[in-house]
DNA sequence: TCTGGGGTCCTAGGACCC
DNA sequence: TCTGGGGTCCTAGGACCC
């Protein structure tokens, strides 16, 4: 049976977020900032009207954040990742198949459904589902393959008589569409490929799906291979309701100001390691490789600059804290160097096995701690309790490096003094 | 003054082996 | 004159995504 698939998006989702629990900012251009207050990573379509771009740093657009009273956020993933959360339980309420794709994105597999249903209609069921339930608006693409139903979602968003519902299924609508959209615009080219592809002429989606997938693979990869084959309505991305095991964990930060010193580099490393150790156990791996990496900023060009990163290998994987962090300060001790202003570190956990699956040698001495999943399991908890925080003496009390958020919202669902109030 | 964070996949080239 | 060839594994770097 021809698969038939639809990508649900959310509209500007991080500033919708922040809009759901803000009437008055009902038509206020409002911009969210990276960690760090620095760059725009999120614009409601006021903020994208005025022409806010993708990616600025903040301090560049000052004058125009005065000139139109435009309304600042810093991140609140806590909050975002609620929302996002609703979102998709409603959708797995509507869907037999759902597959979170990201944050603000789920593709849905409607294969064998077209003959029962209207996919129209149904995408427009979706919209208003979303609306109610949690207040978020969406728009729908629905497509023979992911690249294709990726197309319609844009053009759900981009054109208003779509009434942000697009249905690809004909040959001759996709052909429509591909003659309208930039190359530049298809999911998997980005801003290399498009470069090159514009320069052998190939300009927008059609002349892309019109190019011989053969010679697109001899001169490029197959990577952009498998996207001609879906633009022709050849499915060659699966869909995946499961996500598969994470490969690595990185957690890394800017500072909210320059580390000189070895002590505080070694708080915030610290702090990196426990919180990448959480997401390990979340994922239910152990890890045998563990880097750690420092550098100065690249943008002060006139200030020496220095950029080094270390891995080193447990004895046996592992996914206890105090493991990680044994090791991360052996590695950064080596690749510390006094005299340079560091704005940012971070750590990365690889070679990961399922808990309990590696297999250590016969005669190897090196027994596993015995507490170590009570232990762990029990600090967890505990953070994860919204009762306390517990943490090693090693990540510091006073954290004069920790990040800027000076423009957070509260959080809303998730912390019950931050619950809104109605009067 | 001020420039994010967290992922994936593919490829080329080197090391090493037989 | 003339100096192998093929396979595997690993890593760094490039490209992309949100």
């Amino acid at each position: 049976m021809s698969p038939v698939f639809a990508l649900v998006d959310c509209n500007n989702f991080y500033a919708s977020c922040e809009k759901l629990f803000r009437p008055d900012l009902k038509n206020t251009p409002v911009i969210i900032l990276s960690n760090n207050d620095g760059c725009v990573v999120a614009r409601s379509k006021e903020a994208k009207a005025l022409g806010i771009k993708m990616g600025i740093p903040v301090f560049k657009i000052r004058p125009q954040i005065r000139r139109y009273g435009i309304r600042m956020f810093s991140s609140n993933y806590a909050l975002y990742a609620d929302i996002s959360h609703r979102v998709m339980v409603t959708l797995e309420e509507m869907a037999p198949r759902v597959e979170i794709y990201s944050i603000d994105e789920a593709f849905l597999d409607l294969t064998g459904m077209q003959s029962a249903i209207d996919l129209v209609e149904f995408g427009g069921r979706v919209r208003e589902t979303i609306n109610q339930w949690v207040g978020i608006a969406v728009c729908v693409g629905i497509a023979p393959t992911k690249t294709l139903a990726k197309l319609a979602n844009h053009a759900a968003k981009r054109y208003p008589a779509t009434k942000k519902v697009v249905d690809l299924s004909s040959r001759k609508r996709q052909r429509k569409l591909m003659a309208l959209t930039p190359v530049e615009d298809i999911w998997g080219i980005g801003g290399r490929l498009s470069k090159r592809l514009q320069s052998m002429g190939i300009h927008n989606a059609l002349d892309l799906a019109d190019t011989s997938a053969k010679s697109i693979r001899q001169q490029f990869s197959v990577v952009l291979e498998r996207t001609v084959r879906e633009l022709n309505g050849e499915s060659c991305i699966e869909f995946a309701q499961v996500p598969p095991t994470k490969k690595q964990i990185v957690c890394s930060r800017s500072f909210g100001s320059e580390i000189t010193a070895y002590q505080q580099m070694g708080e915030a490393v610290c702090e990196y390691v426990t919180r990448a150790g959480e997401k390990l156990r979340k994922e239910h791996q152990q890890a045998r490789l563990l880097t750690v990496f420092i550098h100065t900023s690249p943008h002060k060009q006139n200030k020496p600059q220095y950029s080094r990163s270390l891995s080193g290998e447990l004895p046996l994987p592992s996914d206890d804290t105090r493991d990680l962090l044994e090791l991360s300060m052996k590695l950064l001790k080596r690749i510390w160097r006094e005299g340079y202003g560091y704005v940012k570190a971070g750590v990365i956990l690889s070679d990961f096995y399922d808990v309990g699956v590696f297999q250590s040698g016969l005669f190897d001495e090196l027994a596993m701690r015995s507490n170590s999943h009570l232990l762990m399991s029990t600090l967890d908890n505990i953070n994860h309790s919204g009762l306390g925080r517990v943490f090693f003496a090693r990540q510091g009390m006073r954290r004069d490096w920790a990040m800027r958020r000076e423009y957070l919202s509260p959080a809303y669902t998730t912390h019950w003094d931050d619950l809104i109030k109605v009067r």
